[in-house]
DNA sequence: CACATGACTGGAT
DNA sequence: AATCCAGCCATGT
């Protein structure tokens, strides 16, 4: 995948985010190379609201639903990810570390 | 143009 | 072990 711009790699990279699994913003921003600008990756994902990216399925590194807000319900978030078989509890997703999915391990 | 803020993270306290 | 602090950089005021 070329580097076409932070913002459209945060898109495709997501997009790629296997169903039922997670990631985290460090762990995109780590592929991207901007490794210390996670930043950057929320804020990514805010201006992509109206494109069709799971962004549901990113989380920050402990699996908090940091973003749920922006989801238009505090909710959505929540169902979105235990609609794909993901527990989530109090805001937090469970077994994070069996769904986790590191692009920059399974991808590459 | 300068300052504040934010879907984060890692190291220091 | 839990909490705090500073760095990161695009966007908005």
């Amino acid at each position: 995948m070329e580097k076409a711009s932070f913002f459209q790699d945060v898109y495709d990279v997501v997009k790629l985010i296997p169903e039922g699994r997670v990631t985290s913003y460090g762990a995109i921003a780590k592929y991207l190379g901007t490794t210390s600008s996670a930043r950057m990756v929320g804020w990514a994902l805010n201006t992509s609201y109206s494109e069709n990216i799971p962004a549901h399925r990113v989380v920050n590194r402990i699996g908090l639903l940091t973003g749920k807000k922006y989801f238009g319900h505090p909710d959505r978030m929540k169902e979105l990810l235990e609609r794909e078989g993901i527990k989530v509890k109090n805001d937090q997703v469970q077994d994070l570390e069996k769904i986790f999915w590191d692009p920059t391990k399974e991808l590459f």
